[in-house]
DNA sequence: CTAATAATAGGAATTATTACTGTTTAACAT
DNA sequence: ATGTTAAACAGTAATAATTCCTATTATTAG
């Protein structure tokens, strides 16, 4: 993969942030330093940093967020204000369960936990 | 709600299965009794069957599918052949877990795991 | 420096889903 | 049975997120 000052940019803004931003919002914030990127190069390149492994692509419902944190860690997403948190929990026992129970070999265990942040108490 | 032969249609068409059906694949099968349905319909009444609690929607990366198995449970994909198998976790621990470190209370459990099925070994 | 080609901008195309509109139909009262 | 009303419908247009296409530009190996 040969550079680009796109791609370089896009990274950044992915790596700025822990908000876990859309293809949109990084989008907009590229936009200040290369007025005219396109949306298209935006989504090309985070395609290509996650095939190699800079980033990592979750799906919120129906839309595609990135994240630059690629150890192995799930997510708490909060109902009321619609955050989504890193939260790194056990699963050895999962997956120890599933390879007995269902002879599943496990490669990736993506746990998602609904419900109230402490914000609203 | 009052009554509709197309949501009664659609209903039975996503009991009738356990691959979790998307709205297209459903749509092709309801459309061999009611040739003349809208697809606009069996999202309209996918949507309802939801909110009425019949049925699920699941997000498979960045497309809905629709499930009949409203009791709490997790999923199985496998990379190899596409399949998303139901099981039944336990995910007290979790719970317990973020509500002691991250105040955080859960209303649900969404646990998938990725991996290779026992059809391929 | 130059040639080869990867990456780009801009826009068209695609896919999944939702919204709109005039018509049909279930439910219920006359 | 018939009329009335609102929910549901078919058909189609619109939207949102994403991918594809093409002529041009930029990186890099030689």
């Amino acid at each position: 993969m040969r550079y680009s000052h796109q791609r370089e940019l896009i990274k950044q803004v992915v790596y700025s942030t822990n908000s876990h931003p859309t293809a949109d919002w990084i989008y907009d914030q590229v936009k200040s330093s290369v007025p005219n990127i396109s949306l298209g190069t935006v989504y090309r390149n985070l395609k290509q940093l996650n095939n190699e492994g800079y980033i990592r692509t979750i799906y919120d419902g129906t839309i595609a967020r990135y994240d630059w944190n690629m150890d192995s860690h799930d997510h708490l997403k909060c109902n009321t204000c619609g955050d989504l948190i890193d939260v790194q929990l056990p699963n050895d026992d999962l997956k120890k369960t599933v390879k007995r129970k269902f002879d599943f070999k496990v490669s990736n265990v993506e746990i998602t936990l609904i419900g109230k942040c402490n914000k609203h108490n």
